[in-house]
DNA sequence: GGATTCAGGTAGACATGTCAACTACTTCTG
DNA sequence: CAGAAGTAGTTGACATGTCTACCTGAATCC
């Protein structure tokens, strides 16, 4: 850790802005979808993925890999959703140790209203203000950045 | 919520991107910051304000509103921090509700330490990736967007 | 065809963050 | 200067997430 190389004019600005923007989005997202549907980003992920897979059901390892989540977050994650009645828990026939996570009528509903009102949320603090270009730019940045990050250790995938 | 508009795919492309890389990028600095200095990350931003500050100490609702944290986390954080001995709470003469924070040794050593293998993380997963177009694309997308974020109610400065 | 190893999940202890209620001090207003 | 309103900070209950250890059921490998 000798001599450190720190960040030029340019690098800090794009480190700082990168940094709020990241945060601030994050935090108007969730607290607008909690305060209008009491649902957290985490359920809207778990809920948008089991709505979009077929017969509204994935393996729990499935939606852990999707998720990129630890397999424990997961684990407590979902007695959680069961306890709210968002998800079903069920043993799974041809895998003694696994687990089906089943969209519930409920789970359903809370993901088919919430997700117009947050699709507005993603334009209203994020996508809108962007030109065609920097939407572009952006995408391009994202995928660079997340080629050369490493590929985690610890997730559902290990 | 009538009739939402959803992404184009242009828009999704830049939505997906961002969302994974801005998840993705902070949990792999938060991992190794962790790792190698025992620090979170929001430990070190903490630290990197009051090593800022003139003698290193700031009332706690400035550090509050700098960091834009509620005031009830920045207490709970700052008596962690404290137990650690990390930093010290000192009353304020001036003001009879007040708090001096202070950083002290062992965080000057702490935040002195941690900085230049914070900073080469920031560039190993990050900024090095990137072009000086894309790092001033990058830039301007994140002040852009934080000028359209609704002025936070809840935080210190409320 | 057991013994070993691995994979899928669970559980508990703990760290962190949010919300609402509360205390104590200041400031404003008449 | 007294009462009202605002500001600074703390506290406790609770939600969420991480880490470690563990259990059970597959796979593998002589």
């Amino acid at each position: 850790m000798e001599e450190a190389r720190w960040l030029d004019e340019l690098e800090d600005r794009a480190w700082r802005g990168y940094q709020a923007m990241a945060d601030q989005v994050e935090t108007a997202l969730h607290r607008s979808l909690m305060r209008a549907t009491g649902l957290s980003l985490s359920d809207y992920a778990v809920l948008v993925h089991l709505s979009e897979a077929p017969q509204d059901r994935l393996r729990a390892f499935e939606l852990g890999t999707a998720l990129r989540w630890e397999k424990s977050r997961l684990s407590h994650h979902l007695r959680r959703m069961e306890k709210r009645g968002l998800v079903e828990r069920r043993s799974c026939e041809t895998d003694g140790r696994g687990l089906h996570v089943v969209l519930t009528p409920v789970g359903r509903r809370a993901i088919e209203e919430a997700a117009p009102l947050h699709v507005a949320d993603v334009r209203g603090f994020l996508i809108d203000h962007l030109s065609r270009d920097q939407l572009l730019a952006l995408a391009e940045i994202s995928e660079k950045v997340l080629a050369g990050l490493p590929s985690d250790e610890g997730l559902c995938s290990d």
